[in-house]
DNA sequence: TGTTAGCACTCAGGTTGTTCGAGTGCTAAA
DNA sequence: TTTAGCACTCGAACAACCTGAGTGCTAACA
């Protein structure tokens, strides 16, 4: 086990380095106010933190760097709780300044201020459309073969495709099944539309309308709600100013990450475990990555968790003041959801 | 005016500069296969097109560099017609490979296979919502506040958005407004809506709804449709694959206005003129954008324009190759929304 | 008169050597 | 156990030098 003063050095390594982005040397540290040793038992102390993997040389006679170890127990162990700004609290209420309407639009202003606030890059993993209510289905045709189906949820969200209508099916048919449908399926979650169709309401539709099996293909077609939830960043170029990404090389594989969206996806789906969730550099397990941390927390309404808000910075990262913001917009954030959602 | 000569050998540098992006000296030049005299008539050429401000020097004893003015009469005057490549030729097909049936989703394939071909960035200014003819307008209410409104363009496209409703409009008073609104504006352009209300439908509202006044506002949020056609980047990353983009600092700059989008908009619109337009350097007024040219082709249906495709690339940018390409993709895509548009 | 060979000159970029400062580890004394 | 002192290491910054690619100019040539 590490000591009380090993502890202490660990600490104000990291947040020195943190600060200044700078290998922390042994005078440095003994000038801090709270070392009240000297820099050659600093130095004697060091070596044992670098022997047990928390601190790491750039070279052989330079000051020390946090390694992902030390990262991970300073994350851990070692935070000191931070106190936002009037500032900070200013410009997150101004998240909540106007009347909400529409939930995508919260969501996205809430990524464009936390990478405000950070400097970094936000991510906010958008509510999920397939756990939407069903509130109407409408389907305009808009030629012969052609007809925009649409689909309203509770929460004023809209889902549209196109979708091609078998030339078996006639006008008065289509309308018949779409009053069927809003008869039957209203309050029903998107991602179990088809499901019921199948089981429930296959029989009325039968007995009623002529055409039913051409017709099953363009209800099919109609009810292919996304299952993945939307993904918005903000601040993407924020990292360029990061001196970590002088390098060019990482810039560029770090974009293409960011750029792809996918793997990056599933990376926060990983991590959207509730509460905070930290993961450091290589914790990350995307080359690309190598350089970065990613802090997550989640919204949700009462019990149920609606997504995820993120911030991707430098390993050299200001966790303590991401994690207060973080904690800070996502509780806010569910609160106005949970209001909004009683209200409606 | 320049020789015969001199436009030779302008040609050759800038084509040499294109391929390399080394500067060109005088002995590199009376190697090429079409050049039959000496490095020192060369030299002597070169002196003359600089000082009359095509080409220039990086440094004292350098090579020479296509200067802005140069890049202008290479584009203008010098430029060898391309042939595309049969793998060119497939990949611009593949765009149209499915049968397409919404125009937003061709067009974003569009950029994505354009930055794919040229491995720069390529920029496609979507078709403009306004000039749509409305189809069918719905309003759904939500709740006692609150309702969506939906309108659904001829095209297959369809905007909503989240209204909130004076409590002095009762249900059926709604239900009413949207039928006449259906029945009266059926093939109007939504940038027409607004005007068309007031002049030509105001007075059959008034006549049949008890609570026009405050339906004003209802009507007026519903039909507040964006004026401006989206934007779709493809290949953002591309640039910074390019060896003029070794410097941060570039990077940021342009990445920064990339990502701002207002500004780049406004860049665009300026150059939709039908046609190839090709902006180089400083000639784009835009800070960020010194090292970069773009671009621009148009697409239309039959004489209508509809949007515009373009392509962002370094100075050093394959011009030739671009305009064919861009030539080709937009008149492939005007003739396939041709097409779609007398079908339906 | 236009073209070319030759030559002196320039400069960027790579290599090498040097110095400086920040940092280390080790040892011996407190 | 802590600390002062010292020898040592290395990176970064800088100057000196060399090389190669390029230029401009001049004088001779066709």
């Amino acid at each position: 086990m590490l000591t009380d003063r090993q502890l202490l050095i660990l600490q104000v390594i990291i947040d020195d380095f943190i600060r200044y982005g700078q290998p922390v040397g042994s005078r440095t540290l003994s000038k801090k106010e709270k070392i009240t040793f000297s820099s050659a038992t600093i130095r004697n102390e060091m070596a044992d933190l670098e022997e047990l993997g928390y601190i790491e040389k750039t070279h052989i006679s330079s000051g020390r760097v946090p390694s992902e170890k030390g990262y991970r127990y300073y994350v851990d162990h070692l935070l000191s709780p931070q106190r936002l700004t009037q500032e900070d609290m200013r410009k997150i209420k101004s998240i909540f300044a106007e009347r909400i309407y529409e939930l995508e639009k919260l969501v996205q202003k809430s990524a464009q201020i936390l990478s405000d606030l950070t400097s970094y890059t936000s991510i906010v993993l958008g509510p999920a459309v397939k756990d939407n209510k069903m509130k109407r289905i409408q389907i305009i045709p808009l030629n012969k073969e052609t007809a925009v189906a649409i689909i309203v949820t509770d929460t004023g969200h809209v889902e549209n495709r196109v979708i091609t209508i078998p030339a078996s099916v006639n006008a008065s048919d289509l309308e018949k099944m779409v009053n069927i449908l809003n008869e039957r399926l209203i309050g029903v979650p998107l991602i179990e539309l088809k499901d019921k169709i199948y089981k429930e309401v296959a029989d009325v539709l039968r007995t009623h309308i002529y055409n039913y099996d051409s017709m099953l293909k363009t209800i099919s077609e109609t009810l292919d709600v996304p299952q993945e939830e939307k993904m918005f960043f903000a601040g993407k170029t924020n990292m360029l100013s990061q001196p970590e990404f002088s390098d060019i090389q990482k810039v560029r594989s770090l974009m293409t990450i960011i750029e792809q969206e996918k793997d990056f996806y599933r990376l926060l789906r990983k991590n959207s475990k509730k509460g905070i969730q930290v993961t450091i550099g290589r914790e990350n397990q995307l080359s690309g990555m190598e350089n970065c941390s990613l802090i997550t927390a989640t919204y949700s309404v009462g019990e149920e968790q609606l997504g995820t808000i993120a911030i991707l910075g430098p390993t050299r990262m200001e966790y303590s003041r991401v994690i207060t913001i973080l904690n800070r917009v996502a509780s806010d954030l569910s609160t106005a959801l949970t209001d909004w959602y009683q209200n409606s």
